[in-house]
DNA sequence: ACGTTTACTGGAACCAGTCAAGAAAGCGAC
DNA sequence: GTCGCTTTCTTGACTGGTTCCAGTAAACGT
């Protein structure tokens, strides 16, 4: 899809502004970048945006759902445009890259808790951790503890 | 269930120390309390405890797998001494309330992603997210559940 | 009891993220 | 086109949760 942030901001009624479209497409192209990593993109198109400013679109976009974020413990959050199917994520303990997981078990089986201890129940977070293909090959990187 | 602090720490070569002591004493008979929470309950035992020790004591303790920490996102970590299953969280979303949920399905469907990206998987995390019994209710409570 | 090893204290530092005030830009109306 | 209201961006200080550091104190084997 990727379809064009003009629209998506729009259909969200949020203002058009340089910021804004050019985090929209940095995530379409890398998603799952971080705030600071979202805000070096951004820059490299614009020049000089302030990191504020970057926050402040992710959590705009986030609140309309225009962006999904990811908070993966011990890691900042992560971001990214593909809203809408609660697909889950594969995490790296060491990195903290992450990767995309569709969920193929039809009826979704985990996203029911076996008791809701009187909660409301209204979304089931699934995260899977482990250590990427970079992370578990070499251990010559300079973080090489772990 | 509940065994004695004392065979724990022994069990895992770790030293028998007041704080280490009074941590998991608190954290069996208060699950999921976050670091401060600990903090609080320790120095009513013990008077003056620094946070640093507990913060200490629960890194240890977590390292050597006599506590777990959850960290739902936007919510400080909590900690549990229920280790070794596997088993799951419901958070509310309000106050960061953590409760525990068995996973019912006896295979563990969710525990094997779809694809793993040439990661090495070695754990799945499901955190399902909602309010609290005291969080819906009343729209004037902000946060307290102790 | 002694010395070594490990843990605790207090303080400063850290990082991702937030808040606040004002300046600048978007966009609908004229 | 441009006026003016409103939203958004900039700058810079600040927070909360957690960790690092250096020094002191306590645990445990002998």
């Amino acid at each position: 899809m990727t379809p064009d942030p003009r629209e998506l901001l729009k259909g969200a009624g949020l203002r058009l502004t340089a910021p804004r479209l050019a985090v929209l497409e940095w995530l379409a192209s890398h998603p799952h970048s971080t705030a600071e990593h979202v805000a070096e993109g951004v820059r490299e198109r614009l020049g000089a945006v302030s990191t504020q400013a970057v926050y402040d679109v992710l959590n705009t976009c986030s609140r309309v759902a225009l962006v999904r974020r990811i908070e993966p413990a011990g890691h900042p959050a992560r971001y990214e445009t593909r809203t809408g199917d609660d697909h889950h994520h594969l995490v790296c303990r060491r990195c903290g890259r992450a990767e995309d997981v569709d969920h193929v078990h039809g009826a979704a089986p985990c996203l029911e808790p076996s008791n809701s201890a009187g909660f409301a129940v209204d979304a089931a977070e699934v995260i899977f951790w482990g250590l990427c293909g970079d992370c578990r090959l070499p251990p010559r990187n300079e973080e090489s503890s772990a």
